[in-house]
DNA sequence: CTTATAAATGTTATATTATTACATAACGTT
DNA sequence: AACGTTATGTAATAATATAACATTTATAAG
């Protein structure tokens, strides 16, 4: 059950811009790209961007400062969030592996801390670049 | 076994303070504490921390742009990380599961990829903040 | 020991990423 | 319409990180 969430006009801009775009981009390039839609300052992009994560439209590749379109549907707030990411080219994918998200979502040890949240980064050579 | 690498004065310098604070430390904090041991710009501390990162003795939070010292002894270059964060008193402590640094270790998928590094940053209350 | 090379340092300037503070406008309910 | 909440606009600035260049120190080879 989807809760639709009503983007507002500066977050459905920026989130169409991502979302095209098709991999992670950086919050200044954002800002650069909208603003002949008259989204001129920072604050305006981070303001949207905090947003979108906040309800799970995007993630933030957090190695990169870099923000990228949610790649599954399903996920709606960005409790379990996990990425390829190539160290040559900067391509990221988002992983949508049943089995590891269940591994890690019940994932616990002895700290007596109750995880609510992950991100998980991988990083290699995808197929291209390896190649190479 | 341990290869020793033998640390530049620099190095040492915030390698100690790291150590020494037993937790997470950001870059200008770090500056701002070694001032007086004649370590003035950024780029010093940048620099050590690189080279202290690249041979596994501190980690790097991603989502906090902070670091910490290796608190796992046998990880000398950090190609396999995982930390967990309170996300109320912001206290960071590296996990050393054997199970989950096996599992992902391992973990492939069907992107062609071969992934040869990780970061995980699990997010929660720990024990002291969930009483309050 | 001296030459060569790599690693580390020092310094200035600047780039990149992100937030504070404050004022105003639009939206969603009742 | 009145209220509370969410979003917007704008300017200034804080926080994080790197580029470029000159010099020095450490390491290893001849």
């Amino acid at each position: 059950m989807q809760k639709e969430h009503n983007l507002s006009k500066n977050q459905k801009i920026i989130f169409d811009l991502i979302d095209k775009s098709g991999g992670p981009m950086k919050a200044y390039s954002i800002l650069f790209n909208v603003q002949k839609k008259g989204i001129k300052a920072p604050l305006q992009v981070y303001r949207a961007l905090d947003k979108l994560v906040e309800i799970g439209k995007i993630h933030k590749i957090e190695s990169r400062n870099a923000f990228i379109a949610c790649q599954n549907s399903s996920c709606q707030i960005s409790k379990a969030t996990a990425f390829s990411i190539c160290e040559s080219c900067e391509n990221v994918s988002e992983i949508s592996n049943s089995k590891l998200s269940k591994y890690l979502s019940n994932f616990s040890d002895n700290s007596g801390m109750k995880y609510s949240k992950y991100n998980l980064e991988f990083f290699g050579l995808c197929k291209k670049c390896k190649l190479k």
